[in-house]
RNA sequence: GUCAGAGUAGCUCAGUUGGUUAGAGCAUCGGACUCAUAAGCCGAGGGUCGGGAGUUCAAGUCUCCCCUCUGACACCA
């Protein structure tokens, strides 16, 4: 592993859009990127996890209307929800763009000027049927009776015979597809790379970047009858993003310390966006390239699509104010694997939890608290790694735990960076019951039990350190608890090279003595069904 | 219709280049223990690995056909 290259790592979030209310798809991938962005932060990189919001459109012009609202004040409404769940749920973000911030306009413009430039903009004809709530134009096939569209079934398009600016897309044919050819990590997982690969080996059709009629966006610089599609104004939100608080909004601002991003985290749904179009106006606009886009999978409740018309969705505000936000991320990192759809059952939840988190990693800590406390005063035994042979239980799996968590993180497979520390967390359980201290202590052999001790203290405590992207809460009770000053929700002042002993099994002096012990996790209870 | 991907215990999933009685976690049932959040540990039941045919000494793993699901694309209305 080369430690001596990346030392930041930058990542976004969709922008998400204020139509409603966040829901629950929105939180999964911002608490997977939260926990990404987490685990690189562990190691001592600098960071920057971007998120935000995408607030333009005739939809938001819209759906303000219907409240008789200004479409400002109905952004600024939705976008409070965003921050607040955010702030429940523990994410750490760095970056919060919102594509009606003013400096956003200037990155836009000039952004767009570098492309008119190519001659990549020009103005033609558009004639057809419009979904609002898509913001895109439909090809007659797509609709189905009576010109409704077929994902917004409860709306009907609207026909438009209209000028607009059209995007070049074409001319990136080639160069696209040797872009997907020499990085093929460029698009993840690799079912979803198949998908953009076929689409867009079948030719690629210049899309249009700009709409008539519409108010609510920003106007294309060189003829203000027309404003930006929302789409091409929202991707230029990861540009804006990137500028520093007290900068000046241009372009090179804006790229000089993060462009290109590592990773835009996306769900499937807008995968053409972002692995497509995105990539063919930065080339336009001559900016080098993001390393990677990765499109999740989607959510499903007890196995059925999430909607409106089933009235079966999960509003994650809710769920985080019921279970609290260690409980939802681990579910939601752990039990689905990225990349696949995942279902979301309550009971299942429910078990989850309290197996894994309180019963399995709560209840190891507690019970040999407990333990220290009777045997040895709540003194932790002073040893370390070379004090146990190398197929000890708990040092042989915790010899070479880091290593593999690393690789999962790094391979975006969270949950099964989950995976390998539960087994070493279940391999705590079975060695105290195999090595039964109490008999020892009562046989005086208190060498031994020491050893037992300080051995599952300190795989609890490695075990902490490495999910702490996923539940920072109880991994920061956990490191408290062992006698750790450290809260894995702020910055470390220290964690400068702390990655490499905190990861390691064995080699970080443990405090000595150890106060109060108490659950790090309380069991869930399903809410009484009346 | 075309092209991908998937279909393995009640649930969620692992199963390397084909090789001994198909695994894990949860759930269910039983047992012994007591340090602990009535937790943990041990054990049991539970699978014709979607169906069928074939290749092979040997197939969940390879080939062909069929069924179901998901996605992308396309066509017809």
């Amino acid at each position: 592993m080369n430690h001596t290259e990346n030392h930041k790592f930058s990542l976004t979030t969709p922008l998400y859009y204020v139509n409603g209310v966040p829901h629950i798809g929105s939180a999964y991938t911002t608490m997977v990127a939260d926990a990404i962005a987490r685990f690189h932060r562990l190691q001592g990189k600098s960071v920057l996890l971007v998120t935000g919001t995408d607030e333009h459109g005739q939809k938001i012009q819209r759906t303000a209307a219907e409240e008789n609202v200004e479409p400002q004040v109905h952004c600024d409404r939705i976008v409070e929800s965003f921050k607040s769940l955010w702030d429940k749920l523990d994410i750490k973000y760095d970056r919060f763009i919102r594509t009606t911030d003013p400096q956003h306009k200037q990155i836009v413009n000039e952004f767009f000027a570098r492309v008119w430039e190519q001659d990549d903009i020009y103005l033609d004809r558009q004639q057809g049927w419009y979904c609002v709530s898509c913001e895109e134009f439909k090809e007659e096939r797509d609709l189905i009776e009576d010109h409704y569209c077929a994902i917004h079934t409860n709306k009907q398009a609207e026909w438009r015979d209209e000028e607009n600016y059209f995007f070049r897309l074409s001319k990136y044919q080639q160069q696209l597809e040797k872009l997907y050819e020499s990085q093929p990590d460029f698009i993840q997982p690799a079912s979803r790379r198949n998908e953009v690969l076929n689409f867009v080996q079948q030719g690629l059709k210049d899309f249009s970047i700009s709409r008539i009629d519409l108010d609510w966006g920003f106007p294309i610089p060189i003829d203000d009858q027309h404003t930006i599609y929302v789409w091409f104004d929202a991707l230029l939100g990861y540009i804006t993003a990137l500028l520093d608080p007290d900068q000046a909004p241009t372009l090179d601002n804006a790229l000089a310390k993060w462009w290109p991003i590592d990773l835009h985290l996306i769900g499937k749904d807008i995968l053409r966006f972002h692995a497509v179009y995105w990539p063919a106006m930065l080339a336009s606009a001559g900016l080098p390239l993001p390393s990677k886009v990765f499109g999740h999978g989607f959510l499903t409740k007890d196995g059925l699509k999430m909607g409106k018309t089933l009235g079966n969705t999960i509003d994650p505000i809710e769920l985080v104010d019921r279970y609290g936000a260690d409980a939802v991320r681990y579910y939601f990192l752990k039990e689905i694997e990225l990349g696949n759809d995942g279902d979301f059952n309550e009971t299942r939840f429910i078990n989850v939890l309290n197996n894994d988190l309180a019963d399995v990693l709560g209840n190891s800590l507690n019970r040999t608290l407990g333990m220290l406390k009777k045997y040895c005063q709540s003194t932790v035994p002073q040893l370390s790694s070379a004090d146990f042979s190398s197929d000890h239980p708990l040092k042989s799996i915790g010899m070479t735990l880091g290593d593999r968590v690393v690789q999962a993180y790094e391979n975006l497979q969270v949950s099964q960076a989950c995976t390998a520390v539960l087994t070493l967390v279940r391999a705590v359980n079975k060695y105290i019951d195999d090595s039964a201290p109490w008999k020892l202590f009562k046989q005086e052999q208190h060498s031994e039990v020491e050893q037992i001790l300080y051995a599952v203290l300190e795989s609890i405590r490695l075990s902490a350190y490495l999910l702490s992207p996923v539940i920072p809460s109880t991994s920061s009770k956990i490191y408290q608890q062992l006698g750790f000053d450290w809260d894995f929700n702020q910055e470390q002042e220290n964690s400068q090279g702390a990655f490499s002993t905190h990861s390691n099994w064995g080699e970080l002096p443990m405090s000595k003595a150890l106060g109060q012990a108490s659950p790090v996790f309380l069991k869930l209870e399903l809410p009484s069904k009346d």
